[in-house]
DNA sequence: TTGTAAGCGTTATCAC
DNA sequence: GTGATAACGCTTACAA
């Protein structure tokens, strides 16, 4: 920079301030340009950041992203991040705790902007008002979350699976996510249950590696080739899949003798198409506002959930039309 | 810094030191970290960047993760660096060049220490040694590019296939691969089918948008109900899984009339099978191996192309042992 | 082995 | 509107 100033003939501080977008007389200007263009520079980022204590860039904090929704997450945020002139400096935890207590210190040791998380550490402790958006996980205060509207989505499988004439419903759900927002889905599920007068039950496998014991229940309520349950409720994509596959595998047919829903909207990637009747989630909007929470710092004014609109979309396990 | 050594009474070099595992006095080192928890200091990455110009952070500049090849290569980079100690500045470029230039200017101005760039832009320029690890694409000198063994992934293909049975050979790419390595595929498809004296042919789609002349091609050669060819080998997972239903809602039978392989080994992320008859790459080998090139500095001396074995698996489009 | 001091490339605060 | 100067927090000779 002392370089370009010399060679334009103009002092240090004019040449910051046209690279700053500060007023400067337009002459100035061009020779800071000009001289800049002749040389081939360009700004510092680390002395900039080390002046100013903004980088520019936010952290992802991401479990993997083999499963296509945490893909297709991230590669959202990272367009909008991009879009406002930040870098996004992706850290993948798998699953781990530990992984991420130390990204987070990587986050403070290099002054990143902030976080976005999906993270599975429930007692994570966040330090001295690191800004940090959570998706899919509610934590405290000055930590908003940002998800799909989990219990609508509940909600909403119920009507369907109703409207579509079923009067013996089940809810399925696995994985640990203990302190996530997802728990809602359930809920959502059951008030509607509960309004409509619909039987209705639940089974959580909170910590299991395993979904057999779905299958065993369910085999035990299946007398005489008929199931017990004409509608189910899976709280992924994935498992209502697998469901489905057990359900065949037994002799059931789906959509006539079962309907089953599952939840997040995943399309396979060679089809385009959800791989089963599903609530899909707004991942675009979820992208965006992480982004724009993240960004917007007052974070201690932001509210402590947003929670996007899903929408149910056939996929051939439901009545309604399939596609293919 | 300068309060750490204030409080453990001891200068600031002896306090660096200690931070960067340098000898140090037992004792000192005990104290420079008492104080240094009490004070829940930590050192500054910028401060260390603007000195060292070294900012332990690597550029990977994708087209898009959504693609499960694209994120899983995306995930396994990213922890390689992470398990290195560096971060990963994740870029988008959504298949655009003019977004790749960009991408490059921001790596400079903040002083990435590398690149690794799965990249669509031909004539990108790396300036000034920037150190820079391609995958899949061929520049030039001192650029070393990683890829799978696309042409031993060719000749595999076709050894297969003739192995399997098929006379009759049809090889299917698609995608404006023009710089890739991927075109290799094509050439040790060719080169066992001329060795073998086995009939071949090749419709390669270089820009198109649809794969509708595919279709129309194989329908011209369908006569009877039955097929001129009777093995096909398509540039991707994707493709063929494509092809295979075209076939079948043709009337032919897979694997029975018509044999066909992919390319990648792409997961189905919900069974876990590869959804073809498939030449998988070696996705983790890739990532290692590209991060190790852009870690150990002398790209000058690198080899120009790593070619990482690949292996067949059968998918089910092949009369070899189906999954499910 | 430890302390001192210069300097990395910016930005910001002043007088001018 | 422009130009000198201090300061950001660290590393690294070099001196002690």
């Amino acid at each position: 920079m002392k370089d370009v100033a010399k060679e334009a003939g103009v002092s240090l501080g004019t040449v910051s301030n046209v690279f700053n977008g500060q007023a400067v007389g337009e002459s100035y200007r061009l020779k800071v340009e000009e001289a800049a263009r002749k040389l081939g520079y360009r700004l510092n980022g680390s002395a900039r950041a080390l002046k100013t204590n903004q980088t520019d860039s936010i952290a992802l904090l991401m479990p993997s992203i083999k499963h296509p929704f945490f893909a297709a997450l991230t590669d959202e945020i990272t367009d909008c991040l991009m879009k406002h002139g930040y870098r996004n400096n992706l850290m993948i935890t798998n699953f781990d705790p530990e992984a991420e207590r130390k990204c987070i210190e990587l986050v403070m040791q290099h002054k990143i902007d902030g976080i976005i998380g999906l993270t599975y550490h429930p007692d994570l402790v966040i330090d001295e008002g690191l800004p940090f958006v959570s998706i899919d996980r509610h934590f405290s205060a000055g930590i908003p979350c940002v998800s799909s509207d989990n219990f609508g989505g509940g909600q909403l499988a119920a009507e369907k699976l109703i409207a579509l004439g079923c009067r013996n419903l089940l809810f399925f759900r696995i994985g640990s996510d203990i302190y996530g927002e997802v728990n809602k889905r359930e809920s959502g599920f059951e008030s509607i249950c509960r309004s409509r007068n619909i039987k209705y039950n639940s089974i959580v496998l909170n910590d299991s590696e395993t979904e057999a014991p779905f299958y065993a229940y369910l085999r035990s309520r299946i007398r005489d080739g008929v199931s017990d349950y004409d509608g189910i409720f899976c709280n992924s994509d994935q498992l209502a899949v697998h469901v489905v596959s057990f359900l065949r595998s037994e002799g059931l047919r789906v959509p006539e003798d079962v309907q089953v829903i599952g939840y997040d909207g995943i399309r396979s990637f060679y089809t385009d198409k959800v791989i089963c009747s599903t609530i899909v989630q707004p991942i675009r909007q979820m992208a965006e506002a992480a982004v724009d929470l993240i960004l917007n710092k007052d974070l201690s004014a932001a509210p402590a959930l947003v929670s996007l609109p899903v929408r149910y979309e056939p996929g051939g396990t439901t009545k309604d039309s399939k596609p293919e």
